[in-house]
DNA sequence: TTGACTAGAACGAGCGTTCGTTTTAACCTG
DNA sequence: CAGGTTAAAACGAACGCTCGTTCTAGTCAA
């Protein structure tokens, strides 16, 4: 693993267990074993290690959502697809998960969208769009529908990664997802 | 207005203008027109002004949520009613939404427990319960039922913090109900 | 006069960042 | 291949500044 990618990975774990502004740069290059001259290398100041990491995760969601749009047919597949990979990400990779939904990032990345118009949230609620058309989802405003569909989800990885769950979150997913289709479906079936 | 309130007034502002990290004590003092000295006579450090008006809103919060737990008979009207209220908050007040609800209190008030812990989501969960002992709700665990039920609106609400909303909130309550109690209850009418 | 309150200058710790230097690796050129 | 040259990468002590907090002096109502 490169100095760069070293820097990246502690960060991201510092980042999400301490949060931004508890994270030192000395806490950085001391996890690390990378000196604050080469972290100065690769990045432009803090803010850069943030913004190169946050960018790096929204690539990698939005290849993952695109294979799901690519491997399902029916939004209902696509998007009982997304929250499983969801939920997995938040099982094995906590500090991801962490760090994408349970972080202000407007805090310290004022340059950035909002986390709800990103490309992986605006593919969502593609997938969202397209189950109206194909008459799969009832017809209605797709911020809405798509909130309600994912909005329990979010809402218990938030949970999970509070400690409130004493279970994998993948135990979960057969009886979130039974809920959140309920809500948008056009005909229960 | 005491100085004390004055202090959290304007602290709440700065809070969830530019995060906790963001404000320093010369921000507050200087905003609020509260000296140094006076803000440390009343509260005991930078957490602890945080700490009373964390505080001051969850006793706030839990006093309506009781008000519509008396207020209304069926778990339905309750939870509407809990939605209509978060909506209206986060029109009328959108820094107390943002305090509330878009905040990771954990990164600067270390001791506290998580929001999801707090009493009002517990009051929230508990009137799902009910929900489910009147039968108006289908059998489940409380914890997933009230993440998919309040889940969509929360969802909303962070989208409106967010500025993603061209209306306000209050508006979208009929669709945002339509979809959130399908999910859930025992029999749609 | 007393005691709660106000005031803001002063303090020291810790932060992000800079900078001068050394090390490494790659690439010429004869 | 050997020797010389160069640029990129790595290093970490040192700097300057901002922050939260403390402290001492002053104010004013009771």
């Amino acid at each position: 693993m490169s100095p760069r990618d070293t820097v990246l990975q502690t960060a991201l774990v510092l980042f999400s267990q301490k949060g931004y502004f508890n994270t030192s740069m000395r806490d950085i290059t001391r996890e690390s074993r990378v000196s604050t001259g080469s972290v100065y290398h690769y990045f432009r100041d803090k803010e850069g290690v943030a913004a190169a990491l946050y960018q790096s995760l929204l690539e990698r969601m939005q290849s993952e959502l695109q294979q799901i749009s690519q491997q399902h047919e029916s939004a209902e597949a696509q998007c009982r697809a997304v929250i499983s990979l969801l939920f997995d990400i938040a099982d094995v990779e906590p500090e991801v998960m962490t760090f994408m939904l349970y972080t202000k990032h407007r805090d310290f990345l004022p340059s950035e969208r909002p986390i709800c118009s990103s490309v992986p949230f605006e593919q969502m609620r593609e997938m969202v769009r397209r189950g109206m058309q194909r008459g799969e989802i009832r017809q209605g405003d797709v911020l809405v529908a798509s909130s309600c569909l994912f909005g329990g989800s979010i809402r218990m990885i938030t949970a999970a990664l509070d400690g409130l769950l004493l279970q994998p979150l993948n135990g979960f997913i057969d009886e979130v997802w039974d809920y959140s289709w309920r809500a948008v479906a056009a005909c229960v079936d």
